[in-house]
DNA sequence: CACCAGGCAAGTA
DNA sequence: TACTTGCATGGT
């Protein structure tokens, strides 16, 4: 095993031992997942609930209620998310994805090859890399790994990657050295958000007793 | 008051 | 290619 590796594994160990299991994603049906991971663009989380939140109090949140709702309204619903207007339209080119391409079946959508499908994903336009991951993992449960502002702030900071490693090249680093597991990439991503959100904050140049302290000088390199 | 939050696309040089 | 900007609510 690599040193690299081995990082990655020790780091995934210590945000378990800390944190526990996650149990992601905080959805109750692939259908919300996928809304979710759009809604939650560069968005706290709380308030992708809240627009969730009325869509299921108004019993629309399915493909087929929201495929009719005109956008204004569509935008009224998950106005608490933020950007609703954009995210509205996002909505919709993803909906249309599904009911022009997959006639509306999202299950036989979500069967798909993981590869074709997160090339169909990202073919929408307001759907790029993370948000195309997520549902892939957290909707269709294929083993591809979620990379956020969250990864790469913490591993920078931590001194385990250069500043400009981007997207892609943070994504390959996970899963050129860790078991293609869709469990554990599952537990690792919501682990990394876990500790971004508790300790490695942004604008605070480190946490009293992160679990993640001294990681880089246990095994070399990156 | 300023800054942040589980991004993405479009515009500029 | 490599920056920059708009999008917007709600919490700290």
């Amino acid at each position: 095993m690599t040193g690299t590796a081995e990082q990655l594994q020790e780091m995934y160990e210590r945000l378990y031992g800390h944190f526990g299991a996650q149990d992601w994603w905080p959805g109750e049906t692939p259908f919300e997942v996928m809304v979710g991971a759009i809604l939650t663009q560069n968005t706290n989380w709380k308030n992708v609930e809240r627009a969730i939140d009325n869509l299921k109090r108004a019993g629309i949140l399915s493909l087929a209620a929201m495929s009719e709702l005109p956008l204004e309204l569509l935008a009224e619903y998950i106005r608490p998310a933020g950007y609703y207007n954009i995210k509205a339209v996002r909505l919709q080119n993803f909906f249309t994805l599904l009911n022009e391409q997959w006639d509306g079946d999202l299950e036989f959508f979500l069967s798909q090859s993981r590869d074709t499908l997160r090339e169909q994903l990202l073919s929408v336009k307001g759907i790029g890399p993370e948000t195309a991951d997520s549902m892939v993992l957290y909707a269709a449960h294929l083993p591809i790994f979620v990379v956020d502002a969250y990864t790469h702030r913490i591993l920078t900071r931590h001194e385990l990657i250069d500043e400009s490693f981007d997207y892609h090249a943070i994504q390959e680093l996970f899963m050129d050295n860790l078991e293609e597991d869709s469990r554990l990439f599952n537990e690792y991503h919501a682990l990394i958000v876990q500790v971004g959100k508790e300790c490695c904050k942004k604008s605070k140049p480190a946490c009293a007793d992160c679990p993640l302290a001294g990681l880089n000088g246990i095994h070399s390199i990156v």
